[in-house]
DNA sequence: CTAACAATTAATAGTTACTAATAATAGGTA
DNA sequence: TACCTATTATTAGTAACTATTAATTGTTAG
């Protein structure tokens, strides 16, 4: 009896397990998986209280509808879409604002959506395989809200050896809500060489 | 023939359009909604080649399962998880570095993922309804590369009515790797009205 | 006017994946 | 031996279907 209880414990902690990693698995293929009847698995699952697979799928599907809405933005929306670009001189990109960039209740876009803008256009323009942010400064002139495009431009103005210095402008309808001085270091496949 | 041909019509359409919207209708639900019988709706859907109700819901958490792996970070993946904080004083927040922040080939972490942490928490300690960035001092000391966890540490160094300067050390391994100033400036609820 | 056709509804049998309840069986234990 | 646990089987009932055949209603063309 002690073996027994103990090989039940074991078993319902792998379909736990199953179960878990796949919620599309019905009583039928588990039994078949564990080669026990569709009943004993049916009373496992009770006494673990596991709902069946039908109600687990549907709590997946409307899981991952609501996590739509409130997952974030992928890597575009974050640094926006280039328009234009002068390799190792100057770059264009733009930016359209949405409500999830924004602190809940203001409507304020949150500053580092504006950096990640400026910084990656910055990057772009470097002609080099990697190039890094070394040094920056940022000045944020005024708070932008949601819906409102931004527009970046960024131009280098010094380069001394692999020590380039990019100065970005961020325009919204003309104004300029964002300026940045970033000093940016361009290497050639020699840094990624470095320990993880 | 043609008016019921027509109402035919429309209705396929409108069904098709709930479905749409809300892949969770049975047949029963959508007779009911309609006022027709359920066979009528079955025939509707064979005809448009929709898929009965469990499948539609399958379909849904299969896509979910996969976007959850695709899509991109949850917002408390940018930014961090705050693990302590004294409001007006200091405050420390933890960021696990993951693939999805490097520059492709590299490995090395994309710099707004850092200045995102920083900036966060910055404002996260601020004592305020509403705290913005005004202007900021970075220093990027060494690369980070993915899998590396980032401690930041944020500290109030000098307050002057509703502006704060708050200084940031972002260390990887008691490394720093990471260094920013950060004028912050704290308003009231009184930002929010401004017009959008 | 009626046969034909489309649209709709009804009826029937079968499927999957269950719940809920009861019963039967095997094996160990006190 | 009586009891208990674990397992399996059986039965009845459910939701949400598929697939097929048939009946009903209304319109319309010849």
């Amino acid at each position: 009896m002690m073996i027994q209880n103990l090989n039940k414990i074991e078993r319902q902690r792998r379909i736990k397990e199953y179960i878990l990693r796949d919620p599309f698995l019905s009583d039928k293929k588990l039994a078949e998986l564990f080669n026990f009847s569709v009943q004993t698995i049916r009373l496992d699952r009770l006494e673990m209280g596991i709902p069946e697979m039908r109600k687990r799928i549907i709590k997946v599907a409307k899981e991952t509808s609501l996590a739509d809405q409130v997952k974030s933005l992928k890597r575009d929306e974050i640094i926006g879409e280039l328009i234009d670009i002068e390799l190792g001189k100057s770059g264009i990109a733009i930016l359209k604002t949405v409500k999830s960039m924004t602190f809940n209740r203001t409507g304020i876009i949150r500053s580092h959506y504006i950096f990640s803008l400026a910084d990656s256009l910055a990057i772009s323009i470097i002609d080099a395989e990697v190039a890094l942010t070394g040094i920056a400064r940022l000045r944020y002139k005024i708070p932008v809200y949601t819906g409102q495009t931004l527009v970046a431009k960024a131009r280098v103005a010094q380069k001394k050896g692999n020590k380039y210095l990019v100065s970005v402008h961020v325009k919204s309808n003309h104004e300029e809500v964002f300026t940045g001085k970033l000093v940016i270091f361009s290497f050639n496949d020699n840094v990624k060489k470095k320990e993880v």
